[in-house]
DNA sequence: CACGTGAGTGACTGGTCAGTAACTTTTCGC
DNA sequence: GCGAAAAGTTACTGACCAGTCACTCACGTG
């Protein structure tokens, strides 16, 4: 049998997952949905394809896992964040427009049952929030970190975009924001308030500029 | 030894609270600061001073008892709500500016630790929805009742005030509350966003009227 | 081929938790 | 004081769940 090396150098293997990945795969999929405290061990290894040993190969314990996906939870919404202002840089007042139109969708996506994205259940992180015991610290600081970052971000636009008081406009979308997460897990698809964010965020921008 | 029975008929006993009701105190207590699915049936006798067979012959199941946490808190926070509202009766944008601090006012509750009442977590029905089952029909119908009237109040407010488009000025309030409360989770006392809401329902309030 | 490594199997420990059974004690109205 | 109802005690079942142990299997590389 020949072994692979012919393969052109230039075309990397075909990234056959590992069982590492499969499991920050399933873990992350499984605590968006159930919650963390919803989820076991074994459920997540079963829904990974592989088993508890393999698993305790890779992680130290459950908790660990935890912090791994809040961790990557927050990468993956940074990296979503850029996309959805970088259409118009340097446009501050845009780019919050922009944002507010791109929490809409991804609060909404999942009430079309035949995309295959999973059903929205607001800020991953947030949600976390509720559950993390208030003496976890490690999760806990997580999840101040980046919340204190989306703060930060925020002002940041509301300076730039020369508000009078930036900090009050910026901490005003955030409460906008948080509220169209937390507001959606009672509200099935765009059915709750979340639909007013683009126009309320319209709204404070003016006065604040005006 | 004589009897209690020689007290004048209108004043009812002292009320020393019979077990059921000493469980739901202090359901409700652990409930809101760990979470639902953090508390077993075990520390929520424990701290109401009974035991689990006296439990179980006060409610059928744990699920019962915690239905009946959610109902009663949606009771005491529309108590809170409607005493906050009622000096400005007649007036709906007052009545709204006066909630909004009292939303603050209740946030920042449990900075100062030599207040008797116990630190905010936000809303403890909102923070239920993160740990409800999806499948849980029960518990979810009592959260969104109560998320449905507290929307339903805001856009009254806002049609009451003569908005221009008053389900979306309620609903942007709702969305600032509701950031209040979810932010709450991860910013003590009042330094987060929070602060911002009064001025920001101020100006989309005159926004939607000007 | 040998060897190391990554992965799988099944059984197990120790702990937690919801809920039950059988029985005793306390409380309170009459 | 008496009897019923309310509350307490102890012990238990069965399920679940985090984490461990000892061992086997499949590969790919030197």
């Amino acid at each position: 049998m020949t072994t692979k090396s012919a393969l052109p150098t230039g075309t990397p293997p075909p990234a056959k997952p590992r069982v590492r990945d499969r499991i920050r795969d399933s873990a992350a999929d499984l605590f968006y949905r159930h919650g963390i405290r919803g989820v076991c061990v074994d459920a997540i290894v079963e829904d990974a394809g592989t088993n508890k040993m393999s698993f305790y190969r890779s992680f130290p314990s459950k908790d660990d896992l935890v912090a791994e996906y809040l961790s990557d939870q927050a990468c993956e919404y940074w990296s979503w964040w850029d996309a959805a202002v970088a259409p118009h840089a340097g446009d501050p007042r845009r780019q919050v427009e922009a944002l507010m139109q791109a929490v809409v969708d991804l609060v909404k996506s999942g009430s079309k049952p035949d995309c295959g994205c999973r059903s929205s259940r607001g800020c991953a992180l947030g949600n976390a929030a509720v559950e993390i015991p208030e003496e976890n610290e490690k999760l806990g600081a997580i999840v101040h970190e980046y919340k204190t970052e989306i703060r930060r971000r925020l002002r940041k636009y509301a300076r730039e975009m020369g508000a009078r008081e930036p900090d009050v406009l910026g901490d005003a979308l955030m409460l906008l924001i948080e509220g169209g997460y937390y507001t959606r897990l009672t509200f099935p698809g765009n059915s709750g308030p979340v639909t007013a964010i683009a126009k309320a965020a319209r709204a404070l921008i003016d006065t604040h500029l005006g």
